[in-house]
DNA sequence: GATGCACATGTAATGGATTACATGCCGTTT
DNA sequence: AAACGGCATGTAATCCATTACATGTGCATC
């Protein structure tokens, strides 16, 4: 394996000089540089990054917390994550929580120390896990979509609250008044907060709430739990005319739900989803929800992580990217027969 | 931070003492050995890892070049690779490749070398990069799911072309004559073995080739290149009356174009897929598909991974996992209409 | 009792890059 | 002309764990 001293001879120049070529660049004569970089590029040279890691006192390894990857709106933020990552040269060591409940400050502590990354990125965190302050305090860390609210640790996310009140807007405004929500018992902050933004858009209408219609979902979102909220809803005495749901996934259980019930979405029912993952648009009636950037959100996570490791003055602490409504398929303006 | 030093002296030992418990264990009386751990546990040291990989000349990092991890199936064998690695003390460089094409040996070995990566696993490599070989006698390689057949690399997979052939007699046993195939564009050695399996148990059945019931959707198994494939077949003069899909996306696709021309599945057609990803079961008619163990391949691959980089004699070269068949609600016995 | 060996443990070299500090050169100032 | 300062570059210490080799002890053998 060819060693910067090996560089340092074939460029006859010192090591010190080779290091500095590679790294600062700074106080190096440009035909120094030059005779440096051939030398490089002839012997095929790449530093050795357990030596610089070492003496640098860094990983460049990013811990990413990731509850079951296999749900696409986290696979895209890893996406996401992963391509900067790549770009900034840090490894990423995916560490797969499956149920974000295990997670506790020792853990993380013992998983961070063990493999010394330089930073973490949490993909679910709830919203109640209050130890994150005091370990943020001592590592880098970013949290991404879910976050805890009253902690000051960095993190990004889209506005929830406001996303969901615009998508019930919507509903409110296609004159829905028995609107519905399917939300879950996750401690997630989101979920939360799709719930406020529901009731933001209810108050501001001047609709008065009416906790029959809340119904809970499973934590992890899954379609039956869906189906199962969807069904309780509509064999309510007075059923909702239109169903807001936290997530994609048990939109599509809502709609199976309607289905199997003989109501036909959008003309019986109302349904909105939440993330715009792929499958919306795999079977008709598409549908309408609230495009999330998961990709961007992963992106963007890293580059504020990393701004954070090395410290950038006025690192941001709490960014929101732009969502979007998306109209498609599942609403239509409420057929006037209860009026 | 608390370095070997310090436990060497809390401990009243000496480093090499210390390394030696941490490591080997061998050679140390067991009352020494306790103190050591003692003193480990008492100053919470965790050994530094740049250290220990510059002095064994490892990075204990693999490289994983993925394509498209949204892909439920890519992610499935994402989740099983972390669990693995994250066990065996490996972080995972995962390498987006997006599109597959762009892989060539250059950027691997770059890639490679500059990471210094222990070793990698590929998920989807063409069956036509006959560079791999090469590349494997330098380095530690086990290619997942796809792989070069030509090639004595190591590799993982299930036995694609047996699963289509049992796939396509279940059809046959239901009395299916005109079976279609939709598969892809792209150059994956799973794609030819479907496609051979498909042939398989067409001529075991004595039922001659019809290449117009062929069908190519695009490289990616996009649901819409699986709704137009379908469409062109069911378009034919003689349209098949059962279509085998060489990935689930794919057959989804079909049943929407099926759908949409007014034939119900079932009934009308009998639609198959392949992979057995999440959403199969989300929405009827359930979909009659393969089961391939994607975790597994995973979990496989990183075992098998090991093997080779730790040169256990004896380590595998090729390996396949079992799959099955499952049927649900997506096929059913030839209605007699054109006998 | 001297020699040799096995065994537990210690000492110091090692891995490869970074970087504080040292050196030497050249031009400027007084 | 002496002194100084800036600049490009070199020398050597450093990061921390591993491990080859050295040491020392105790036991068995002749």
């Amino acid at each position: 394996m060819v060693k910067i001293e090996d560089v340092a001879r074939e460029a006859g120049v010192s090591v010190a000089t080779v290091s500095r070529v590679l790294n600062e660049s700074c106080g190096v004569l440009p035909e120094t540089q030059e005779k440096v970089r051939l030398a490089v590029e002839r012997l095929h040279y790449e530093p050795n990054l357990s030596a610089r890691n070492l003496r640098k006192n860094e990983s460049r390894i990013i811990l990413i917390l990731a509850p079951n990857f296999s749900n696409p709106y986290y696979s895209n933020v890893l996406s996401g994550i992963c391509d900067v990552s790549r770009n900034l040269g840090y490894s990423t060591l995916i560490y797969n929580t499956y149920d974000s409940n295990a997670l506790d400050e020792k853990l993380v502590t013992s998983l961070f120390q063990k493999n010394r990354a330089d930073g973490m990125i949490t993909l679910a965190v709830n919203r109640d896990d209050y130890w994150l302050a005091q370990y943020a305090e001592k590592y880098p860390l970013v949290q991404c979509s879910e976050y805890v609210e009253e902690a000051a640790v960095p993190h990004i996310s889209v506005d929830n609250r406001l996303a969901a009140k615009e998508s019930v807007q919507h509903l409110i405004v296609q004159g829905h008044r028995r609107i519905a929500i399917v939300t879950s018992t996750n401690r997630y902050l989101s979920s939360t907060n799709r719930l406020r933004g529901y009731l933001d858009a209810l108050e501001e209408a001047g609709i008065s709430r009416d906790d029959s219609l809340i119904a809970y979902a499973s934590a992890d979102y899954s379609f039956a739990s869906g189906k199962q909220a969807a069904k309780d809803l509509l064999s309510l005495p007075e059923a909702p005319s239109a169903i807001f749901c936290v997530s994609d996934i048990l939109a599509l259980g809502a709609i199976a739900s309607a289905g199997k019930m003989g109501l036909q979405v959008p003309w019986d029912l109302s349904v909105t989803g939440f993330d715009d993952v792929d499958y919306t648009t795999m079977f008709h009636p598409y549908l309408t929800t609230v495009a999330v950037p998961c990709y961007e959100l992963g992106r963007r996570s890293m580059l504020l992580l990393y701004d954070h490791i090395t410290q950038k003055p006025g690192a941001e602490r709490e960014v929101y990217l732009p969502h979007q409504i998306i109209l498609r398929e599942t609403t239509a303006p409420q057929a006037r027969t209860d009026a």
